[in-house]
DNA sequence: CTAAGTGTACTATGGATCATAGTACACTTG
DNA sequence: CAAGTGTACTATGATCCATAGTACACTTAG
């Protein structure tokens, strides 16, 4: 269900937060939904629960999750999320960084949002097929 | 001509190769055009030599620049600049991560889209308003 | 030829981040 | 109570980023 992959050069950390963010993406997990315990994920990965811990706790930050204690973590009812908008910002500054990359590679600006569009699809409910 | 942000979390090298890539685009620096010696540039953004020397090491093994020893780096005359394969997976990669954080935080698909199509105007010659 | 400027290589240091390990605590659940 | 939960803490090692200083080989201008 998760997957990490160690050579990838992303931090593991950061590789659980993306997996989960789209597992909730796609509803495989939903609001009210138990997550592995840290222990437990940190066993199926092979990682230490103090890095699965590190990922809960962004995620509780960022409200994809709630936490409670001695209880366990959960998939977060977000009817009330609002857009932070500091985030938005800093994850444009990293769009913006990869277009630019692309541009330069010679990928024409077309193809480039055709890969955006494919993206979005990817964590759209049901299927999920590589883009990648 | 080149601006560092310090605490913008990203690598000074990173930095400079990124808007010296950009100048190319715009063909502010054009094939041929010499680059400020790695001292000089040093210099100018108050960092070190050796950070500069880094950039151009690799902006040289991504072709964008050609060195010269004892003479000085020079942008590349690039009609032979075929499209690594590998470094464009390597960038859709980050893109693909950029767009999940962005849909996750709720930024329509189209809206992504228009960003995409700003950033490549911003890099087109001429103009350069800030799209960030 | 000499002097200045060029990129480069090397070692060393300091700071930050990532991951691991081990221990301990407070809480909830059965 | 016992087991499971998230959390906090310290410590270690690896890697990366940036700086500092020195040195070398090369090219260019005078």
């Amino acid at each position: 269900m998760i997957q990490i992959q160690a050579a990838s050069g992303e931090p593991i950390y950061i590789q659980i937060i993306e997996q989960i963010k789209k597992l909730v993406l796609k509803q495989v997990l939903q609001p009210g939904d138990k997550l592995p315990s840290v222990r437990e994920l940190a066993l199926l990965i092979t990682a230490n629960p103090n890095t699965v811990s590190k990922a809960y706790k962004e995620l509780e930050q960022e409200q994809v999750v709630v936490t409670i204690k001695g209880s366990g973590t959960f998939v977060n009812d977000f009817k009330t999320k609002e857009a932070n908008q500091s985030l938005v910002q800093d994850e444009l500054a990293r769009l913006k960084s990869s277009v630019l990359a692309l541009q330069f590679l010679g990928l024409p600006e077309e193809e480039c949002k055709d890969h955006v569009g494919r993206f979005y699809a990817d964590n759209r409910k049901e299927d999920g097929h590589a883009s990648n």
